[in-house]
DNA sequence: TCAGGTGTTGATCGTTTGGTCAGGATTTTC
DNA sequence: GAAAATCCTGACCAAACGATCAACACCTGA
């Protein structure tokens, strides 16, 4: 029998690096870019000290890598938003998207909202760039639905603007949702009770109607 | 003429502290409990670093102190929503004064977040007594009325979080609203716009006609 | 005016932390 | 299987920072 060879090359490199983004991640998410240590972020990923600066060599270095690995999930789920496709579909579609990652990745919304809490030296360029093309993209997107009188109108980025706001403030203030709901964690059920009624009510918001989804 | 002496017991302290305490909140929203240093914040006020122990023995206290003064002006805008008044007019004015909150105290809704952002440690107490019973209170309000078919059918507790989600969301992530508008900043009459957008779409939202109030 | 209280501050200390390094272990390559 | 490349890590260093303190300045009330 014969096996295909793996690719070994880097093979511990690739591991290793990846141990180290995912306990930076969670640490960054926790404490910020200045409360974190990387004595902390090793001992989190189980390796000494001085590995971590075998692979990153400074804590920006790390940390910018982290925010990087952040950005691309970040702009995926408007892809649903296009011209053709059925506005309360697509905006619901996107609502979910949104809502589980922040239910999946909640230590990225919070390294992310921390960046951008304090100034998001980090992330000037993906915000001046990518974020407002994607941004000008979809709301022209929206603008056309608007013409059409299928949706109410509105002040377009802003939508986007809200829809961020509420989505991720499930992940980044979730012990302020869990306290004043006094439950001690938020299962999956929670997060599909909240997806749906946040859908409905930015929906009725937009003034788009909708019927099959109860999503 | 006989002049009304001034009370003046203490004038020099409460002067001092109020000057560490801006400085300290705009040092904690720009850079986080841990970034901030007291140098920093004691050259922001103008005084030399072992002045500001003089007042607050530890930066810790500095912190909690700057909580404190925040917490307060956090639940007042909620007073406008009770049995009786007009649905779409408590929660426009309820919307606009948390619009005006951020528009007024950016940095201490930027601490606040910061804080929940990571952990809330400081502020458990906060949530889990003042704020949730306050929530409890003003979502009954919300449940009677939509009892009385006067609201959509929403889970209550919820709009609160939607609301604060997007309202504080244009004083936390400033940054990422002004740069994907490409606006230098927000001025008042541009808060005034995006103030109005908020409240048609919130108030949409909750299947709340309005008519009289174009904030 | 002067005594007691209050406020001020440069100098200094101990700790924490990011980062370095040299020497050794392990893995890969041929 | 040995040379080369890669990986590992305890020990160490310098800088930054919170906190302290002792000496001094100022203000207030009788």
């Amino acid at each position: 029998m014969i096996a295909v060879a793996p690719d070994n090359s880097g093979r511990i490199r690739r591991q290793n690096q990846e141990r180290i983004l995912d306990a930076a991640e969670r640490v960054f998410a926790e404490t910020g870019f200045a409360g974190a240590t990387i004595a902390e972020i090793a001992a989190s990923a189980g390796l000494p000290k001085a590995n971590v600066h075998y692979y990153f060599s400074t804590k920006e270095d790390l940390y910018r890598a982290v925010l990087q690995s952040i950005l691309t999930l970040w702009l995926a789920p408007a892809d649903r938003i296009t011209p053709d496709s059925d506005p309360a579909e697509a905006m619901a579609d996107y609502i979910r998207a949104k809502m589980e990652a922040s239910r999946v990745h909640p230590y990225a919304s919070k390294v992310f909202a921390n960046e951008i809490l304090h100034g998001g030296g980090q992330i000037q360029p993906f915000l001046s760039e990518d974020l407002r093309r994607r941004v000008e993209d979809k709301a022209a997107v929206l603008d056309g639905w608007i013409s059409g009188g299928r949706m109410a109108p509105v002040d377009t980025r802003h939508v986007f603007f809200w829809i961020w706001a509420i989505t991720q403030h499930y992940a980044d203030f979730d012990i302020q949702v869990r306290t004043v709901l006094a439950r001690k964690r938020l299962a999956r059920r929670d997060f599909d009770h909240i997806t749906a009624e946040v859908v409905r009510f930015v929906l009725r918001g937009l003034g788009l109607e909708f019927s099959i989804q109860q999503g």
